[in-house]
RNA sequence: GGGGAAGUGGCGGAACGGUAGACGCAGCCGCCUCAAAAGCGGCCGGGGUAACCCCUCGUGCGGGUUCAAAUCCCGCCUUCCCCA
């Protein structure tokens, strides 16, 4: 027996001559057709294990397969690399943040390299690095001269435990996305960006994102939340105010009894004015009762409850008296801060009116139902025709709420308008590891932009970093700063931004990283652009998927791509990978690590087992049994291949054969390469099927050598193998490739053409049914004709018998599969 | 409560209206070996049959469409994911 296969020496063999010859450079321009496949770049939290490795596999094998295929393939990699984590070090440990976090990227590198990736290292980015986070500042100040970003105060989620703000995507249950820790409310000034300009074609262009998982569409779908309906103002009785509310229920106007409003609604401070002062004391006291409780808790959590502030509004249409109460659950951030109630035909107002005995008027019945209808029971929410509702009487809910809205407009107190749940992203941070808000408080001249020529403004060594705060508030010598504009003294804005703003970009800055004098260059994103296929986890569905969209956009209406106006024109959500049927974590202690599998298993076995061991997108379990099955592949392969690398072979030219072994053979060869072709060009990326087929193959291998070890098959399968398997495990692709003979790299190869008439089989198994039920198989010659078929089976005696006498009724004919008879 | 996805041997999965269970894992039998490991060969959904051919049941449950359903449709159950 040949030598066993040393998968160590030959993994690190090739990975040390991959960075040496810098193998997986991307030409500046490309001659061949682009494509670009991206994985979303990691935070570098130090180490990784095989759920991220299944992750860039996939990516991986993508990659390698379109440049097999012909491509001209960007596969860029880099590092999200601001955030919270290295700032918890630094609490934690007094680690200087920048020390650490680049001392991760180091060991992650170094991980990446050994899990056999081809990355372009030349592009590789780090959003820490001031030639980086200068243009997040350019970006910056260009959303702010386009009146995109805007500064406000505003009641934030804030985390007691990361002390900072948190937008509202980051809020998941109430609980911080990162810490867990319960969310509460403060307020702040705060920058936002306004991405709900952009909502209507955010929404609009989900529609032709084709390439995107449709739970993905989805959830960007309800998160935008756009609803039509009516905007219109209740007069305040006694006072010159007004309250506006939205709804998409304006059929039921007329029976509204109370109208609600946030606590912080700004119309409170003159209702002051109307109302006894004890009333007014104890609305602060329910306000200041609800400022530290969270969203989740005010709308789902808590019980539904308010206070009666003694003020009347006049509803415009009825004219009718309404009661208007504080409450916890309508939100100021939301909408107008201020909703009409109509107990009859919402839950939410029902449960409400019950519990505080406010009238509930019904104004809507179903279709046929009586005029005068018993008392509800429960909201009546479905559409209807109006009841009690002055001229409307009558009317279907679709008609009335036209009709309304037009007497609305009439009278000027309403029009239709549309509502997003969608808000603007707040994206200012009060922590340090972060990139500054380039912007200056002059007390002249008020806020000013730091000018472009001065960027970037630069994150100062040596903080203060002690949780506590805001650590750039504490350094006057990053604070103090002259005004650009009047010389002046001024104050530098101490926030940082949201990781998420670069991550909205980056893929634009791989296309030319080193450029000093722009962000990136229109010509090169005409040349690169769009990412081709983006591959990451569902987790990001929302928030940096929405944000990119946003950001691209902004970028297109700007004229600094052109094209597409959507980033992603793919979008592949990967499963994770499960050990014991639990989620990876330090804390279970259930980590499969990189570096130990890579010791135990070699890679090679390590790539193959992620891609097949469940479809890419299913949630995948790591088990040793399961590796050892790809580990048996790659010393099985081995030992198959490497034999015959000194035999002659011509991989581009099949040999003349004979036998069925030999045949059976070059099929395999040929239908693994089908397949793996296949499930690239179809974006399946169901590489579990093609591993299945190769396993199929080296099975063929063994038959065909015990049955004719001189065929000149096996050296072409021999020979073929590392081209088939090059994508998948790399690196024994390459020393095979070698051995046999080649000085070049074989993930520089075309990959193997698919020959159909090798695919094909000479002779086939007809299935013969009759009514359904399988009554026969019959070897028969491939490609018979339908009444051949009918002949051929109609001679076989136990079909014959089968049919019981009786002539077929009728038939049906699969070639070369499948004869159904029916009597 | 609303929306979405999924349910196939002991396990992971294959089969995108046409032979259910490819391929792998585990298990069992054999070869090799002093022995073991590795390797190689074979068996491997349930029932019927001494046995082969074969018959029959079988893709969460109940219906339906079709010559033909794991696949399409309707209802239910369970699990997971989003949203409330």
């Amino acid at each position: 027996m040949a030598d066993a296969y040393d998968f160590r020496s030959v993994e690190r063999k090739w990975q040390e001559r991959w960075l040496r010859d810098r193998a997986f450079d991307t030409p500046a321009v490309p001659t061949r057709e682009k494509y670009y496949v991206l994985e979303m770049l990691p935070y570098p939290s130090g180490d990784l294990h095989v759920g991220h490795a299944k992750n860039y596999t996939l990516g991986d094998a993508i990659a390698r397969m379109m440049r097999m295929l012909g491509y001209d393939v960007l596969h860029p990699m880099g590092w999200d690399a601001f955030g919270l984590p290295a700032e918890n070090a630094a609490i934690q440990r007094g680690i200087d943040p920048a020390t650490w976090t680049r001392s991760n990227i180091a060991n992650m590198v170094r991980q990446l390299r050994l899990m056999g990736t081809g990355y372009d290292w030349s592009r590789e980015i780090a959003t820490c690095d001031p030639e980086y986070y200068r243009w997040n500042q350019w970006l910056f100040l260009r959303f702010l001269e386009h009146g995109l970003a805007y500064r406000r105060e505003a009641p934030v989620n804030w985390c007691p435990h990361d002390q900072t703000v948190l937008a509202n995507e980051q809020v998941i249950d109430g609980r911080c996305w990162r810490c867990e820790t319960l969310v509460e409310r403060r307020n702040l000034e705060q920058w936002f960006l306004k991405i709900t300009s952009y909502a209507d074609r955010l929404l609009a262009d989900l529609d032709r994102l084709e390439g995107w998982p449709e739970r993905t569409r989805t959830m960007q779908r309800n998160w935008i939340g756009r609803s039509e309906g009516v905007e219109f103002s209740f007069a305040v009785e006694g006072i010159d105010a007004k309250i506006d509310v939205f709804t998409t229920r304006a059929d039921t106007l007329f029976g509204s009894t109370f109208l609600a409003i946030a606590a912080e609604h700004p119309v409170i401070a003159a209702l002051k004015s109307v109302i006894a002062k004890k009333r007014a004391a104890e609305i602060d006291a329910f306000a200041e009762s609800l400022c530290s409780k969270s969203e989740l808790e005010r709308t789902s959590l808590m019980e539904k409850n308010g206070l009666f502030t003694g003020a009347y509004a006049i509803n415009p249409l009825s004219h009718e008296r309404v009661p208007v109460w504080v409450t916890n659950y309508v939100l100021a951030e939301y909408g107008t801060g201020a909703v009409m109630g109509v107990p009859a035909h919402d839950e939410r107002d029902f449960d409400f009116a019950k519990k505080h005995g406010l009238p509930i008027a019904q104004v809507i019945v179903p279709h046929g139902g009586p005029d005068a209808p018993p008392p509800l029971v429960e909201a009546f929410v479905e559409d209807g025709r109006l009841i009690a509702s002055d001229d409307f009487t009558g009317m279907s809910s679709a008609r009335a709420r036209d009709a309304i809205a037009e007497r609305l407009a009439a009278l000027g107190v309403g029009r239709k308008s549309v509502n997003y749940r969608l808000r603007d992203w707040l994206i200012s941070r009060q922590r340090y590891w972060g990139t500054p808000i380039p912007i200056l408080f002059c007390e002249a001249c008020g806020e000013v932009p730091v000018p472009d020529e001065q960027l970037p403004v630069l994150l100062p060594p040596n903080a203060p970093i002690t949780g506590e705060g805001s650590p750039l508030a504490r350094m006057p010598e990053f604070v103090n700063a002259t005004c650009p504009r009047c010389g002046g003294p001024a104050r530098r804005d101490t926030d940082t931004m949201d990781t998420f703003f670069e991550s909205s970009w980056y893929y634009l800055r791989y296309l030319s990283p080193h450029d000093a004098n722009a962000a990136w260059e229109r010509e090169d994103a005409d040349r690169w652009m769009n990412v081709d296929q983006y591959v990451g986890g569902s987790e990001h569905a929302v928030m940096h998927l929405l944000y990119a969209r946003f950001f691209y956009k902004f970028f297109h209406d700007r004229g600094w791509v052109g094209g597409d106006d959507e980033p992603f024109a793919r979008l592949f959500h990967q499963g994770f990978v499960l050990h014991d049927g639990e989620k990876m974590s330090k804390s279970r202690g259930n980590v499969i690590g990189i570096d130990e599998t890579a010791e135990k298993n070699g890679v090679d076995a390590m790539r193959l087992f992620l891609l097949y061991v469940t479809p890419p997108e299913d949630t995948s379990d790591w088990t040793d049994e399961g590796i050892s099955g790809r580990v048996r592949f790659v010393h099985r392969l081995w030992r198959l291949c490497e034999p015959l690398t000194r035999a002659a072979a011509d991989v581009r030219t099949p040999p003349e054969v004979n036998g069925g072994d030999e045949r059976a053979l070059l099929r395999a060869v040929h239908v693994a390469a089908r397949s793996a072709i296949d499930e690239t060009r179809s974006r399946r990326f169901h590489f579990n099927t093609t591993i299945a087929k190769l396993d199929e193959l080296l099975n063929a291998m063994s038959a065909l050598l015990r049955s004719t070890p001189e065929s000149p098959a096996l050296a072409y399968a021999a020979h073929a193998l590392p081209l088939l398997v090059a994508p998948f495990a790399p690196h024994i692709a390459e020393e095979l490739w070698e051995r046999s003979g080649h000085t070049t790299s074989v993930h520089l190869e075309p990959y193997p053409e698919p020959d159909d008439s090798i695919i094909a089989l000479d002779e086939i198994v007809l299935v013969v049914q009759v009514n359904g039920k399988i009554r026969g198989r019959l070897t028969a010659p491939s490609g018979l004709s339908e009444s051949e078929a009918l002949a051929l089976a109609l001679a076989d005696p136990h079909v014959r018998s089968s049919l019981d006498a009786k002539e077929p009724r009728k038939h049906f004919y699969v070639p070369d599969k499948l004869l159904n008879l029916v009597v």
